[in-house]
DNA sequence: CTGAAAGCGCTTACAG
DNA sequence: CTGAAAGCGCTTACAG
């Protein structure tokens, strides 16, 4: 009578499985799947036998409902297919995977309702902490996941309140150097393909850019400043009316890579050669940045780590049993100059070697 | 006395709360909420008024102990830095989300033991099913998975045995084609760029190319092919040596897009030009091929598609309660044939035309 | 049509 | 050090 006998067929072993071949209760299986301290060697050793023997693997759902986490964290990018993100992405779900959690990926094409509703989500889905990789300046939905102290962590892009833990690139030194770099090479009209400005990401690199033509005492040309969204289509458009410009800029800023790369489509078909008539760089050293018919200088930023300190950070907050939480982190990481054809440093050095012989 | 009042706090409301305030029970609410029928109309309305008062929203995670289904998929793939799972993925992930579900982003490497790991860990978190982006031919832990009759689809590619439902490009053809053409060019000495063998893909793809060849009367030369694993540095080196052979190839057909870019790479260090030189295709028309500097000639296929596709299947066996339980469906998408500069055929044309006028 | 009760598989105080 | 009991928030037969 009573509960029927436990089928022998396909159904997983339960703690209460172990319990009873251990001849335990099923609250000392907890401790010791749990490695809580105060239980006998042998009684531990007599569970894990019991175990082993059942192959059971405690069922994460029922762990989490009781508040035992669900080794679950979402990420929400703005769009996987931008080799920045997919590269993040890699090393985020990898490194969370060695920690032992999964990870639910969401996609917002950078729309704030998206993002918001998403965030929602995976907040009812009991995930233990959420990475954002793609917040606005002013983000409401954001800014109120901050606030609300549940484990979070930004990269890529910042609130401009500053607030919760993030790691990011130095994005301003990023385009200080790249713009810098051209008026070495003796560049004077270089314009700016700039990002939404409502990002961090953008804004900064604007800066840098604006910073840098300050110190070489360089007027600021509003003319110059293109939107480029960071998407190839308009970053196209855009980049043909610089190039149609007349003077034309001899150098253009671009504020990414993808975008970097409408612009060689746009010289291209207008018959503009780069880097002879035209100087062009990017941002992020995607990996096709390095092929050999593209060759762009660029703004290298450490992707892969990037992720892990991500994952790493979320998951201090995570662990951190409520009380000894500490201030949120703001890990600035340093941009690497990647000096390719496209800007035409090589082709000068080559030329300057040659004079000089 | 008894339990204590509910906190005013942050608690958020459970069936309990929405029960009391509608003045039912825990199980009625339960029933408004799953839209189940057998209830009356003024109680179903005041349940849906306290929902909305107390902005209630289920637990999933409670929902998914109990066997309501946790709203999670797991979507396991290679390499999320590979284009072409990062536009399937994207597919897949708004899909998904338009249904309702969220999804668990996995990356194998291609790893076995890794793939085996992770369809383990996500069956343990309890999702609903499983979408395979890169299944060996030979997989003892997919042919498990399909076999235990979980839910699950493959797309891309499929298992030797044919077991479960898939949905895969029609890799032959696609190859098949892309030599054909190559072959309609006068070409003679086409070398082929291979994918792993273990690849139901790979393996297609050089069958469509023999098949071609063999049409056409051309022996087939095991020389001309080599292997590039699907990835760009293997594939580098293979293409070096490819095209240092005496006599070179005419044309190369690489097994995927990243490793025709590699070709590209190659010919460029080694001065051999294309198409003058060599004709050069790849395949899955990532959105890089058709970039200006690139212009390679590829089999497009459609990665959106495929990717809505192996949801919608996949939440028909989800939602398909037990019973009735249909076939595998087996859907096999057309390539198309997307021809541009890397080929010749442009040039080629042109000259043509010239030499008729 | 609706409710009381049991149960999903764990963990966590509370006793001892 | 260990166990009995309650509970996490739902859903599902079972009665009525």
């Amino acid at each position: 009578m009573g509960r029927p006998a436990p089928r022998s067929g396909r159904r997983p072993a339960t703690i209460l499985d172990v319990a009873r071949r251990a001849s335990v209760s099923p609250a000392t299986v907890s401790r010791v799947l749990n490695r809580r301290p105060h239980v006998r060697p042998e009684v531990r050793a007599a569970v894990e036998r019991a175990v082993a023997a059942l192959g059971f693997r405690p069922n994460p759902v029922a762990r989490s409902l009781v508040g035992g986490g669900s080794r679950t964290l979402g990420l929400i990018v703005a769009d996987i297919t931008n080799p920045f993100y997919a590269e993040t992405a890699k090393a985020i779900v990898e490194t969370a995977r060695g920690r032992g959690y999964m990870v639910v990926l969401c996609n917002t094409d950078n729309l704030p309702r998206l993002q918001a509703e998403q965030i929602r989500m995976l907040r009812e889905q009991r995930v233990e902490g959420i990475i954002l990789g793609s917040v606005h300046r002013r983000d409401p939905a954001a800014e109120e996941l901050v606030a609300s102290r549940f484990p979070c962590v930004m990269y890529n892009r910042r609130l401009a309140s500053q607030a919760g833990t993030f790691v990011v690139l130095d994005n301003v030194r990023g385009a200080e150097e790249v713009t810098r770099h051209f008026i070495e090479l003796a560049h004077r009209r270089i314009a700016f393909l700039a990002g939404p400005p409502s990002f961090s990401t953008a804004a900064e690199r604007l800066t840098g850019y604006r910073r840098a033509l300050a110190h070489a005492g360089i007027p600021f040309d509003r003319r110059l400043v293109r939107q480029g969204q960071f998407k190839a289509e308009l970053a196209y458009q855009a980049a043909r009316e610089l190039l149609q410009q007349r003077p034309r800029p001899t150098a253009i800023v671009a504020g990414n890579d993808l975008t970097a790369l409408a612009v060689l489509d746009a010289a291209a078909h207008l018959g503009v050669r780069v880097p002879e008539d035209v100087g062009v760089s990017g941002f992020d050293d995607i990996e096709l940045a390095g092929s050999e018919r593209i060759q762009l200088t660029t703004v290298g930023q450490q992707k892969a780590e990037m992720g892990r300190l991500a994952v790493n950070y979320l998951l201090e907050l995570v662990e951190a049993r409520d009380g000894l939480r500490r201030d949120p982190i703001h890990h600035v990481l340093p941009p690497t100059l990647v000096v390719r054809r496209s800007c035409g440093a090589m082709a000068g050095a080559r030329v300057r070697r040659a004079a000089t012989l």
